[in-house]
RNA sequence: GGGUGUGUAGCUCAGGUGGUUAGAGCGUACGCCUGAUAAGCGUAAGGUCGGAGGUUCGAGUCCUCCCACACCCA
């Protein structure tokens, strides 16, 4: 139809007819603004009502099954922003393996026995004049399940809150009678295998209430002590690199001289230690006062940095001693000494080795350390290396007393009843004195730790405790990778677990690698128990009872009444029932570390559900890089030590968050950051924006200003969502156009798709979610909004509805649509499904959620290389337009860029060829635009680029009422006021 | 004190094996539009690449030391 031949007899328009009713303009409901807080509410409920994670569950077919293995939070306070990152990085995991067409399963859990819950109980007892020890065991365990279950509750309906997708009815708990029954029963597995051993190992020790405390109960106050420096004479030295004495070496008749701030662990001397860096001399002391605790004659060696301060405190004058030689580091380790105490008490004839260890410093005493195994973490942990634990002393009672055997110092207390100062220290000191060992004294100040109950100085004291041996071979069958645990948890570090970031893998192999034994033990009472028996045999070896009916029976009980049944009454007889000298063995009344709980987890869910992995491995564990130290570290030796192999395939971590400044929060300074006030003033989507742009390898900033950002970039996505939306208001099927026939800008668009869908894929699978989030916004923003958008909306609201542009546009924007909604929906979950749904169930009354579907499939035909190269050129043309109209509208010549027809000169023939059938008005939104394949005049504005120049011109002719395009042919058509298109449009009876 | 890691524009981040005037998005300023409008478009200003040495013709990129912050351990 011929536009000029319309009706005749149309009334001539007015000066400015109003077209506006012509024209398609974007339809939607969907509000620009948010109100995410207020809203995000009913989509849960909705969520909740379509029971999606049921659904995905019951409809996954065929799909290979993914599995990412929770990590259990700690059951005892409100979500803080540490756990919501955690929880939201695990959704994104979740929901983007399911959309990549995976059975993307996920079991939440909680971590509910151990010290924290027992310690709030306690701290109850207290307030209402109640003894912890007054009440029975099973009575506080109830109460502290009580406390856990309550916690869980709460926590259970904050991670919901966040949007997090899970099996939220039927969580995994450590406390769990099942799990209590299959902890213990993975404890006998160690039992059986022969790697549970009893050992001791110092421990904090509050002698005032005889208990262990963790480092949680401790705090660090001053405290004024008497430190001392001892002589220990030394009895044998190698000969054969003594150096510059006779043979025998001149060392034979001196002492090392040992600095301690605990005079009460000298009688448990084992060994001394000295720094191999360290500069150490041998002092003779030519000249002394009458009396003097050093006398004339005596050789010393000590430290250089240090020689002068003691040997000054020992009264001194600076010349009345001479340093006769160096000693070095390979002397000393050859020498062994005598205890100062032997010399009165045969007690302490034993040998004193001395020995090189890394903690010994000269800053301060005498550049040698005296060690006791039984009273110090160092010292221990260097007799445990040095292979000579069976040297550990028992000497200290649990109230801090000298035992009975221990000559001279027996019944000395090192606390008196209040607390203060016992005579333990003194009366050592004046023993020493007394025969001579004593070199100096100084009263000092230090920081000394004390009980957080009492207030008490508290001590290092060595308990008995039970060990994992972890480099015990083991004869169970499973060694494929590696016969001790330590073998196999390396081999499935360096070979079977993949580490994203990659650092994670040196990080938890060197401390494997470093670690001791496993220390299963703990003196507490909410956990669960180390289901066994033990016995003292004649040798003084102490064994564990092995017997697999004893076992099954226990298991059996603890899957029927809980870990509770352990501190029943009757409990002994009950298990031993038919053992042979059942009266010999004694019940084990230790609990398990909480970390063999969640170690254990891989067992009691993975395994044993129905929603496990076939294999029982998981697919991921994604926690915080503390969890080296933890889950990570205990999941693995107990894997490897029950079932041969780590229970994960992956490990992801993350790092901390800290205030905007990269501190610590801190409360005090108003610094901390709640999920629960970021959710109520901006919405969970938000702070799952922030998650998704943050770099989670490192650590992560967070504040006011941070999440002001967040929300202002989630405003301008939401934008470009809604005007997505409300041009493809009533979008038909039979609009479609296949890419063939589209213009190129289009097939830019698809090319650009293709390129994405690889990206975005790639990325959610190495879980960069940062790197697909900025993938996608700049996209949207860039790409979309200023670029595509911006030219379209020409043919969106004025092309008639069967123009091939206008429905090849609309074709790709509905492609644009599902692929766009589809890969933000593991991260904006709230919000695509607000899009989703005002576009397909605006009512909200249908069953279709965007949660239900995978990401799209996109054709890889849409990539175009050749023809994204060539769109380079066309948008870097476009740029040298766009800056050249920037000019005359700041002088007001022109207002909008329609009101421009500019020439583009083109000295450059690769671009000129790009610029080959290409409507550059069109595309840089001008009236006009003609192309000189000519040099760039001197007036002409250009960037860079200066074979690229535009030339200033207005567009001749008037304004189009209706598309606002300034031509010249507008008013030479039936209606007034329009150009050519227009008037077709609407005789074609467009609106 | 030890181990591990991080440090690039106001904010969040890019910057294979060292190579021209260090990039993006957001924010900011200014201008335009008023048919995405508590929106949209354009232009611009912002960086001693934590600091100091060194290697090199050339270093944000390699080496050494230092500083700050974090986690784990002591």
């Amino acid at each position: 139809m011929c536009a000029d031949t319309t009706d005749p007899t149309t009334p001539a328009a007015p000066e400015g007819t109003d077209y506006r009713d012509t024209l398609f303009l974007p339809e939607t409901d969907f509000p620009m603004r948010a109100g995410l807080p207020k809203r995000e509410p009913d989509w849960l409920a909705r969520w909740e009502k379509l029971a999606v994670y049921t659904r995905l569950r019951e409809s996954a077919g065929e799909r290979p099954v993914f599995v990412l293995h929770d990590g259990p939070p700690y059951a005892n306070g409100h979500l803080h922003i540490g756990h919501a990152l955690n929880k939201i990085l695990k959704d994104f995991v979740v929901r983007s393996a399911q959309m990549r067409g995976y059975d993307s399963r996920y079991v939440p859990g909680w971590d509910c026995h151990g010290l924290p819950i027992e310690w709030k109980i306690e701290e109850q007892y207290r307030k209402k004049g109640k003894s912890k020890d007054a009440v029975p065991v099973n009575e506080l365990r109830a109460e502290c399940r009580r406390f856990a279950d309550e916690w869980i509750d709460v926590q259970r309906a904050e991670f919901k809150r966040l949007g997090v997708i899970g099996n939220w009815e039927d969580p995994y708990l450590t406390m769990a009678f099942d799990a209590e029954a299959v902890i213990a029963e993975e404890f006998h597995k160690f039992v059986m295998n022969g790697t549970v051993y009893q050992g001791s190992k110092p421990v904090m020790w509050s002698p005032m209430e005889k208990t262990a405390l963790a480092e949680a109960e401790i705090e660090y106050h001053d405290r004024q002590i008497d430190t001392i420096w001892v002589k220990f004479p030394v009895r044998m030295a190698a000969s054969n690199i003594a150096t510059g004495g006779a043979p025998g070496s001149d060392l034979l008749d001196a002492a090392v001289v040992i600095w301690t701030t605990t005079p009460w662990t000298i009688p448990s001397n084992r060994g001394i230690a000295f720094g191999a860096e360290i500069a150490y001399g041998l002092y003779e002391v030519t000249e002394a006062p009458e009396g003097n605790w050093v006398t004339a004659g005596e050789k010393l060696v000590m430290a250089d940095a240090l020689a002068a301060d003691i040997l000054g405190r020992a009264r001194l004058e600076p010349g009345s001693y001479k340093r006769v030689r160096q000693v070095g580091a390979e002397e000393l380790a050859g020498l062994t000494c005598a205890h100062p105490l032997a010399a009165a008490d045969g007690f302490w004839g034993y040998d004193v080795p001395v020995m090189a260890a890394d903690f010994v410093t000269d800053d301060t005493g005498s550049g040698f350390v005296h060690c006791a195994p039984s009273h110090g973490e160092d010292d221990y942990e260097l007799f445990r290396q040095k292979g000579l634990l069976d040297r550990i002393t028992h000497n200290i009672g649990p109230a801090g007393e000298f035992l009975e055997h221990v000559p001279f110092f027996a019944g000395n207390f090192i606390l008196d009843r209040k607390g203060r100062e016992g005579t333990a220290n003194k009366v050592v000191v004046e023993k020493l004195r007394e025969i001579g060992a004593l070199a100096a004294t100084r009263r000092q100040t230090i920081s000394d730790a004390h009980s957080w109950r009492s207030k008490a100085p508290v001590i290092r004291l060595n308990r008995p405790q039970w060990f994992v041996a972890i480099d015990k071979p083991l004869d169970d069958g499973m060694g494929a990778h590696g016969q001790t645990i330590r073998e196999r948890a390396l081999k499935s570090i360096n070979e079977l677990v993949a580490w994203y970031p990659k650092t994670g893998q040196n990080r938890l192999r060197s401390m494997i690698e470093n670690r001791p034994d496993w220390v299963l033990s703990r003196q507490r009472a909410w956990g669960v128990p180390l289901a066994c028996f033990c016995r003292t045999t004649p040798e003084g070896r102490v064994e564990l009872l092995q017997d697999a009916a004893v076992n099954a029976r226990i298991v059996e009980a603890f899957r029927t009444e809980g870990a509770d049944a352990w501190f029943a009454e009757g409990a002994r007889e009950r298990f031993l029932a038919g053992v042979p000298d059942a009266g010999q063995w004694e019940m084990v009344t230790d609990i398990l570390d909480v970390w063999f709980d969640s170690g254990s987890t891989h067992a009691f869910v993975l395994r044993d559900r129905a929603d496990g992995p076939a294999d029982a491995i998981a697919d991921v564990y994604l926690e915080g890089t503390d969890q080296h130290r933890g889950w990570f570290h205990s999941s693995l030796l107990q894997g490897c030590g029950t079932r041969g192999r780590a229970p994960y395939k992956a490990v992801v971590t993350h790092g901390f968050t800290l205030d905007e400044k990269g501190q610590k929060m801190s409360k005090s300074l108003g610094t901390g950051v709640a999920p629960q006030d970021v959710i109520k003033q901006y919405g969970a989507d938000i702070l799952r924006l922030w998650v998704a742009q943050c770099d989670y390898t490192a650590d992560m900033r967070i504040g006011p200003e941070i999440l002001k950002g967040t929300a202002d970039s989630y405003r301008r996505l939401r934008n470009t969502l809604r005007f997505l939306l409300g041009a493809l208001a009533g979008f038909d099927e039979a609009e479609r156009v296949e890419p063939a026939e589209m213009p190129e800008l289009e097939r830019w668009v698809l090319h650009r798709l293709a390129e994405l869908d690889e990206r975005v894929r790639k990325g959610y699978e190495g879980h960069d979610f940062q790197g697909v989030m900025q993938s996608l916004f700049t996209f949207a923003t860039g790409d979309l909004s200023a670029f595509y958008f911006d030219i379209r909306k020409d043919a969106l609201y004025c092309d008639a509805p069967d123009s091939l542009r206008r429905r090849a546009c609309r074709t790709v924007l509905d492609l644009l649509f599902h692929r766009l909604v589809r890969w933000l929906a593991p991260v904006l979950v709230f919000t695509m499904e607000e899009v989703w749904l005002s576009r397909f169930d605006a009512a909200g009354e249908g069953e279709d959620s965007v949660h239900l579907h995978d990401f799209p499939e996109t054709p890889a035909a849409w990539r175009d290389a050749a023809l994204a190269a060539r769109w380079e050129r066309i948008r870097a043309a476009r740029r040298v337009v766009n800056g050249a109209l920037e000019g005359p509208r700041r002088e007001k010549t022109i207002g909008a860029s329609l009101e421009a027809a500019p020439t583009l000169y083109v000295a450059d023939p690769e671009t000129a060829a790009a610029l080959q059938g290409i409507d550059m008005a069109e595309l840089c939104i001008t009236s006009g635009l003609s192309i000189a394949e000519h040099d760039v005049p001197a007036e002409a504005f250009r960037l860079e680029d200066e074979r690229l120049g535009v030339v200033f011109h207005r567009a001749e002719g008037e304004k189009c009422a209706r598309c606002w395009r300034v031509l010249p042919d507008v008013g030479r058509h039936a209606r007034p006021g329009l150009c050519g298109r227009c008037d077709s449009v609407i005789g074609a009876g467009g609106r």
